[in-house]
DNA sequence: CGATCGAAGCTTTTT
DNA sequence: GCTTCGATCG
């Protein structure tokens, strides 16, 4: 729609564009008003390619808008000659809205802002043919790539123990993320997956392409390789899309960067906005090296840097730059604040993780109350954000029992659940009967007595004559291959399908006069139209679906069957079942609507772009964040990566922000004692106020200070430094640190250790009996640097840090 | 074919 | 520790 338009545009010429440029030039331009000169200079420089560097709240997605406005508003071009991309439907719908509120004006057309993935679906189902698919494709999701995976392995006759589908899928997603085509895949990629990586991945393609379908990164990839074989048509688009901007430069992949570049090379204009700081994607294939080489790719470049930061104050801002700073490989950027001093980041430490949850809950009531001559902050404004989503865990059970109301972000999607997938599948097979891998799905959902043997007969029959597994199972029932009790449910299940199918294409014909006599039709004509909501209800009825979870009596039946219903309730804001569907496979989010004010939780990750008056970064332990997968598996940029995500997680608050580490954690359900994180060490001194510990830790310092309150405002660092002052001179402190003088191990500074007890240090030998105050009276049966393993008498064995033990006999001295 | 038991695994996540 | 997957048994 509109598309034939836009090819009218394009080809007028460009001089009657220009001449009303000028003529808008005289008017008022209120989006410019307010803007930075650094801002505007990147809004106003239209031709040509730019690149804007813009850190953390420093009003990036105000000039892009007033770019696209400014666009606009001059007649430089219209609303479909650009085309805007951006990772995620929630920037796209935001960018569409701030355009229409600059303009004034709800925008119509702009049908080119959107998604990468979007943008590439409307493209491709153009020119499927060109990438050898009818234009109805299907686009998998993760689950449905690992099945399709997991039947080849097997076919290939490969352990698939040893070399899991999974594995694969993140193989080949990696090359889809580089634009590698099964015959571009370089040499060295050859040993992929035992060898038989490159193999595979051919294989997968063809029967993508014979399922006509393609996975997420086959949108990208598709639009490249089109682009590439036919410069004619690239050409047309071009031409099309005169003016080009991207949000989240940093975040983009090789194939991204490669489709950007064949629509941009002709005009160049190109504006690019990025932070090099803020790419935490690396490892699904993001290429930083995309905007740090922006200004070769494009020359003559305009770059504008936005460093005036309206979001944070200045002790948060400063500790996000100190920590920053510690990377390398970065374009370089220091952010301002035009803001208030304001107070430092809050440091502190905990015993243990539930502790941690404990505190931040009192913390949170506390704000709520208004402390410290605080304006109250309502839940509202307050996000803790995690490296991990199990670390949420504990907080939830903090919170739900103290009644604190909350919000988890992120988590499994709405549509990714299983139910919700099962009756997607069923949907999807009465819009498309050739979908094969849905009638997998369920086939054998709810239990129809169809167990592997009679699939294999299926998939048998319906490869043999060449149709769809549909078809298949109707020839096994004829055929009588299929017997029995599994026959007769399995005749059900594809009448089912085609009475389904007769109801649908019934309900969306017009009340023609000449309704034929079949049976299937006057039915749907009897209901006088069937909606596509009555008609989803139906299916999943009939099909025993909803019976299935009606009569499960596991704990989570009841939430799975509300989410049925939810699913038919969002159908209505479709014409029908094929509309819906499309959608669906792009837009997976799940943005809650509910009104009550909730602290809200999420993972770093999950928090880019938001920004909160308090935020809380909990668990800053060293493995934990930064994580030791990332550092094991890249090394020294899986480091910049994680410590980039620590940038981000401080830049995120406004006001308060509030870092705590414990000392134990339990991981993978083993005890853990944990380092403060090397980030801690990073923060800045000066803009940090460490606050003391509410639990049983460091009392002898704060006898003064019952409550963590009160204990905050009168601990200084430099408070606490000097009472602890004493500590690092102890003989059990060299001691210590001599046992943990490994390699790789940096001096723990002040805050790391903040919670070490000074009497308890001392150090064991193997056999020792010890005391811990969680675990009670044990022997020491193991020694590793500073961590001891104990046999605890009553808890089991564990690792605890030394510094947590005291000697046995010593126990009773020291006061819990 | 379905239920039950044991082993292995276990970031981050959008589309 | 908890979940998920596969193998094995009835």
């Amino acid at each position: 729609m509109g598309e034939s338009d836009a090819f009218e545009a394009a080809a007028r010429p460009a001089s009657a564009r220009s001449l009303s440029a000028q003529a808008m030039a005289a008017r008022p331009m209120p989006y410019l008003d307010g803007l930075n000169p650094e801002q505007r200079a990147a809004v106003e420089a239209l031709e040509g390619p730019v690149l804007m560097l813009a850190g953390a709240g420093t009003g990036k997605t105000r000039a892009l808008t007033a770019r696209i406005a400014h666009l606009l508003l001059t007649g430089t071009a219209r609303p479909n000659e650009i085309l805007a991309v951006t990772f995620t439907n929630k920037a796209a719908r935001e960018m569409k809205m701030r355009v229409a509120s600059l303009m004034g004006q709800p925008v119509e057309g702009m049908p080119w802002l959107g998604t990468f993935h979007a943008i590439c679906v409307k493209l491709l189902r153009r020119h499927a043919e060109l990438a050898g698919l009818k234009s109805n494709f299907t686009i998998l999701d993760t689950d449905d790539q690992v099945r399709l995976m997991k039947q080849l392995i097997l076919a290939a006759e490969i352990d698939e123990k040893r070399w899991p589908a999974r594995q694969l899928a993140g193989i080949i997603d990696g090359w889809k993320n580089r634009a590698l085509t099964p015959d571009k895949l370089p040499a060295a990629e050859a040993g992929a997956f035992n060898h038989r990586g490159p193999e595979l991945y051919a294989q997968y393609q063809t029967r993508l392409r014979e399922l006509n379908a393609v996975d997420f990164g086959d949108l990208l990839l598709h639009m490249v390789t089109i682009f590439q074989a036919h410069p004619d048509l690239l050409a047309q688009y071009q031409r099309w899309f005169r003016y080009i901007l991207v949000d989240e430069y940093q975040d983009t992949n090789v194939a991204q960067y490669l489709w950007l570049r064949l629509l941009a090379q002709e005009h160049s204009n190109i504006c690019v906005v990025g932070d090099d700081d803020q790419s935490i994607y690396g490892w699904r294939g993001a290429e930083v090296g995309n905007i740090l080489r922006f200004e070769k790719d494009f020359p003559g470049a305009k770059v504008v840097r936005l460093e005036q930061n309206y979001r944070s104050t200045v002790h948060i801002l400063e500790a996000a730059n100190g920590v920053i700073a510690h990377n390398r490989e970065r374009l370089g950027k220091s952010l301002r604040s035009v803001g208030e001093e304001g107070a430092r980041v809050r440091l502190i430490g905990h015993w243990d993780g539930e502790e941690e949850a404990r505190w931040v809950g009192e913390e949170i009531e506390a704000m709520g109350r208004g402390t410290r001559g605080m304006d109250p902050v309502s839940p509202d404004g307050i996000a803790i954000l995690v490296r991990a989503s199990h670390q949420m865990r504990a907080f939830e059970d903090r919170f739900l029992t103290i009644g604190l109301p909350y919000r988890v972000i992120g988590g499994p999607r709405f549509y990714e659940r299983l139910e919700i997938r099962d009756a997607m599948a069923y949907f999807r097979l009465v819009v498309s009967p050739d979908d094969d891998l849905a009638f997998e799905r369920v086939v054998n959902t709810p239990k129809r007595g169809l167990g592997d043997k009679a699939q294999q007969v299926i998939q048998r029959m319906a490869r043999s004559n060449g149709v769809s597994l549909v078809e298949g199972a109707r020839l096994a029932v004829e055929t009588g291959a299929i017997g029995g009790k599994g026959a007769r449910e399995l005749r059900g299940f594809v009448d089912g399908l085609a009475r389904w199918r007769g109801l649908m294409l019934g309900g969306l014909r017009a009340v023609g006069p000449e309704a034929d006599d079949d049976l299937l039709i006057e039915e749907g004509a009897v209901q006088d139209r069937l909606s596509h909501i009555e008609l989803a209800e139906m299916i999943l009825d009939e099909s025993g679906y909803t019976a299935m979870w009606q009569n499960d009596k596991t704990p989570e039946a009841p939430g799975r069957l509300e989410n049925l219903k939810e699913l038919v309730k969002a159908l209505e804001g479709f014409e029908n079942l094929q509309g819906f569907l499309e959608h669906v496979s792009l837009i997976m989010d799940n943005e809650s609507d509910d009104q009550e004010e909730k602290v809200t939780l999420m993972t770093l990750h999950a928090a880019k772009g938001l920004e909160f008056p308090a935020v809380f970064l909990p668990g800053w332990e060293d493995g934990l964040f930064p994580s030791q997968r990332a550092m094991d598996e890249s090394g020294i940029k899986g480091l910049e990566e994680e410590r980039r995500l620590a940038y981000v997680g401080i830049t995120r608050a406004e006001e308060v922000c509030t870092i705590s580490f414990a000392s134990n954690r339990r991981v993978y359900g083993q005890w853990q004692s944990q380092m403060a994180s090397r980030f801690v060490d990073e923060l800045p001194a000066e803009h940090v106020e460490v606050l003391t510990p509410s639990g049983l830790h460091g009392h002898q310092n704060m006898s003064s200070s019952a409550s963590p309150v009160a204990g905050m405002m009168q601990g200084s660092a430099l408070h606490e430094a000097a009472a602890r002052a004493d500590v690092y001179n102890s003989p059990g402190w060299r001691r210590l640190q001599q046992n943990q003088a490994r390699p790789g191990l940096r001096q723990p500074s002040e805050a790391r250790n903040m919670t070490i007890d000074a009497e308890a240090i001392s150090v064991f030998a193997l056999g020792d009996r010890v005391f811990h105050q969680k675990f009670g009276y044990g022997a020491v049966i193991g020694i590793e640097g500073d961590k001891m393993e104990v046999a605890f008498d009553k808890a089991g064995e564990k690792k605890v840090v030394a510094s947590y033990l005291v000697s046995a006999d010593a126990a009773d001295d020291v006061p819990f």
